[in-house]
DNA sequence: TTTATTTATTAGGTTAGCCTAATATCTAAT
DNA sequence: ATTAGATATTAGGCTAACCTAATAAATAAA
């Protein structure tokens, strides 16, 4: 029933993989996000689907079986709630609970994720605005806004889009802007409407006031 | 300059055992604190006795150098101070908090126990009473006496425990005993140590004479 | 379609940290 | 001093989780 660290790591990566859009999480994409190697993350998906965890195809890559998937939830409800304790409470920036996070998401005992949780007022969402499963498995609803509201500044996640036209998907693919993807807002320009972008962390770019009320951010 | 989880525990197997006011840390001394096999200690022991982390001789045992003084007294003070937390603001009974803390003891992070413990507010004494070390490894002091040493007639408070096991433990949470309870000895037997007590002015109770030399109090 | 490239998989190896069983070395009691 | 019993140590093994290098299979490009 219960896991091993790297199991979870695992379980955790093939969640996150899943929930960035990704169509499918392969051995690769799975070996990237671990940082580890492709033939050990082969191994490891052996030994998470003789337990049930997940299910996998080399064509369809793993999936969490709904047990896995309760699992995974528990790992990131865990990450998260961690998350804002260190924000919270210990006063770290949103750049440096991360790496502690990581560790602290793996402490087992039966009711402390639900204590710690209602010592820190049910939060709904950790210090990067990710969505804090709750102890049943539900997530949150993300109420979601166009990046259009986001106030300058602010870094944000792409949840959606509102326009599903061929031109404006291979645009944003141009882009690389996908689900998931961070997009921090630099500056808005009265003008015309346009605004200036950080995306991932690293390019710079300006799109128009019609883009930004396309993308649906949290 | 880090150690493994495995090496953490060692030391402060090591440590603990000197506290304990044992000659030496024999090398069966510490299979038995940590339930592993002596063949087992003696791997690590080479590899801690490598890293100078301790000084091992056959007739002396292991003995901590200055080093893994520092690097003992670190998950020492990890670990009560993150008891504190756990008691404290998450609500724990003393007889459960150990477990989580012999794994959140092992999150390392720069400044992450300076930070806890002055989020608690800098407490001195873990849940049990024990002190917690300084971040310059400094102790509290604390003159301690058993419960065994107290003349009879005399009232005293309860300051902690030297018995830590999970069925010590819930035995004092079942005579309703915690830190600051207030008890009067009434006397004490001869014939096999044993002693009345009266519990917070109204349960009187007969305990034996390794339960009282198990409580510590002022 | 053939080739090049990427992705998946197998085979075999490494390390940490544990184990058992056998042996060696103490210590204490006769 | 001898021997029983405890303690320490060595030798050899095991497992989890990683690795590299080689091979197979799938996909994309020419």
């Amino acid at each position: 029933m219960t896991q091993t660290l790297s199991e979870e790591n695992y379980l955790k990566a093939i969640y996150l993989i899943g929930k960035q859009g990704n169509d499918k999480a392969s051995a690769t994409a799975i070996a990237e996000a671990l940082k580890n190697n492709p033939a050990s993350v082969i191994d490891m998906i052996k030994k998470l689907a003789e337990k049930k965890l997940i299910q996998y195809d080399k064509s369809t890559g793993a999936k969490l079986t709904d047990k896995g998937l309760k699992a995974s939830l528990l790992i990131v409800r865990k990450h998260r709630l961690w998350e804002v304790f260190l924000h919270d409470k210990l006063g770290y920036n949103w750049d440096e609970v991360h790496e502690m996070a990581e560790q602290l998401e793996h402490i087992r005992h039966d009711n402390l994720a639900d204590r710690l949780e209602k010592f820190l007022g049910f939060p709904e969402y950790d210090p990067h605005g990710d969505p804090i499963p709750k102890s049943n498995g539900q997530m949150p609803l993300i109420p979601k806004k166009t990046l259009a509201e986001m106030e300058p500044g602010k870094t944000c996640q792409v949840v959606g889009v509102k326009d599903t036209s061929t031109a404006f998907l291979q645009y944003l693919q141009q882009l690389n802007i996908r689900l998931g993807t961070k997009l921090k807002v630099q500056a808005k320009i009265e003008f015309d409407g346009s605004m200036n972008l950080i995306i991932d962390k690293d390019t710079a770019v300006s799109v128009s006031k019609k883009f930004i009320e396309s993308v649906l951010v949290s």
